[in-house]
RNA sequence: GUGGAUGUAGCUCAGUUAGGUCAGAGCACCUGGUUGUGGUCCAGGGGGUCGGGGGUUCGAAUCCCCUCAUCCACCCCA
């Protein structure tokens, strides 16, 4: 028998655990400093859960199974349903705005590729219970602050900003049907990744007419800041422009303002979004995929039975982020190093029972310390010390003396066990 | 779900074109180079039914068919 891990998984060997756990270590410091509280739900949800907001995409992706009796459930393909959920049980009692984050295990069966898995992680942060785009704001800000975090800077990555009602008025300005809108944004979303031909074709095919796709065109590929200034002037635009307006603005105070610009292409494949929406990207475009993504969904909470609140938020996904930490070389070795600071050696084989005390207090003083099983020469446990990748040896001699080496410099000096827990 | 490419040791690959010492290399791993010092070096070793199954042939990693898996693109999405 031949056992393989299922499609689309991944195994995590410990230098790839010691890089994720570098990875959630560093989501969770961003999202604290941030003021957000991190919170977790479930890995299985009652299938309703997905079927009724979030849209076909997720839906076709979703792992789905029947419990024993007889239960409909599925495994979390996102976080924002069971969040909604666990805010709408406590709407009255939790102080706003609520702030979370939480770092989930997701899978979607979706055919896996580069950058897609079956089962990933993400890192989810919202703001519920806000209209103020100061909401939108902070978790922009928030995704930034962690892209600076890693090395990332505004060369590397870009936010794209977006506004769904600011589009859908312009295509409703334009004369397309409201029946269309749908159709007119998946069409939209594509603009940047296909010719003129193609996006003329998908637009026919999204019902718009070819003056509809001339004048959208027109909208799309001006300058997206002065396209903002020409809307300001339209009063059913201003309010959304309103709102790019003070998020923009807000962005810039914050310090975050030269890693976003608008970009009206932006409006998302799931159907809760209701406002301003954003993508990061890689700025080279070698990575072909948005490292995070999210927006408002301010319908969400009353369509899953609770009151009507706004909320907005972003996931960022490990998958491409890993890919494009990668690329970039902003792993930092600590990331990858082992962290054992003490391996005990014994320069002589009476002190094998030393070996064994000394490891044993060090490791009851909370420090990290190991050896070798077998009795071997001095240098075969040196040896050993360095593949596992300790910083320093300690070595008992047979006199009853004891000295410590550091693996790196090859620096070494006598020392006691007494001296080394006072430390 | 659709199309394309690829599957040889843990990893990166050679060998497939014209079937016959073709089961190999480097890295990794283990052991030793012995009794007070590692990361270098030297020697030795373990490990692959050549993704799996069937077929053609005296003979298949190599040719044919099927299948599975992976990767890339589409779709959708983080």
């Amino acid at each position: 028998m031949d056992f393989q891990p299922v499609k689309g998984t991944r195994d995590f060997y410990p230098d790839a655990v010691r890089v994720r756990n570098w990875l959630f270590d560093t989501w969770r410091r961003v999202a604290a400093r941030n003021g957000f509280e991190e919170y977790d739900s479930p890995i299985v949800e009652y299938l309703d859960l997905y079927t009724a907001k979030s849209g076909e995409g997720i839906v076709s992706e979703l792992f789905h199974l029947t419990d024993r009796g007889g239960r409909d459930l599925a495994i979390r393909p996102e976080t924002t349903p069971a969040l909604a959920r666990m805010v709408n049980a406590r709407i009255n009692s939790l102080p706003r705005p609520i702030k979370w984050f939480c770092i989930q295990r997701l899978c979607r069966a979706e055919k896996p590729q580069r950058g897609r898995s079956r089962e990933f992680f993400m890192w989810n942060v919202d703001v519920i219970g806000a209209d103020s785009t100061l909401a939108d704001a902070e978790c922009v800000f928030t995704a930034v602050d962690f892209l600076r975090e890693v090395g990332l800077g505004p060369d590397d990555v870009q936010v794209r900003i977006g506004s769904r009602p600011l589009v859908i008025a312009r295509l409703r300005a334009a004369g397309v049907a409201a029946a269309r809108i749908d159709a007119a944004l998946l069409a939209l979303d594509k603009r940047p990744k296909v010719t003129q031909d193609e996006f003329e074709k998908l637009a026919r095919g999204a019902g718009l007419t070819a003056e509809q796709t001339r004048e959208i065109c027109g909208f799309l590929d001006a300058d997206p800041r002065a396209a903002l200034d020409e809307m300001r002037c339209d009063e059913a635009m201003r309010p959304h422009v309103e709102r790019v307006d003070e998020l923009l603005a807000a962005l810039e105070a914050m310090g975050a303002g030269d890693y976003c610009t608008p970009d009206w292409h932006i409006v998302r494949g799931l159907a809760y979004y209701t406002g301003i929406v954003y993508e990061a990207f890689d700025a080279a475009g070698s990575v072909p995929r948005a490292v995070a993504g999210g927006g408002r969904y301010d319908n969400l909470l009353e369509a899953l039975g609770g009151p009507k609140v706004g909320a907005t938020g972003f996931g960022m996904g490990d998958v491409v982020l890993g890919i494009l930490l990668d690329q970039k070389g902003k792993i930092p070795p600590e990331a990858t190093a082992r962290a054992l600071e003490y391996f005990v050696i014994d320069g002589d084989a009476s002190r094998r029972t030393a070996v064994l005390e000394t490891v044993g207090r060090l490791r009851r003083a909370g420090l990290s310390a190991d050896f070798s099983y077998a009795g071997r020469p001095l240098g075969k446990q040196l040896k050993d010390a360095d593949r596992r990748g300790a910083r320093r040896a300690l070595i008992l001699f047979a006199d009853g003396t004891a000295a410590v080496k550091d693996l790196a410099t090859g620096e070494q000096h006598d020392t006691t066990v007494e001296a080394l827990l006072d430390a």
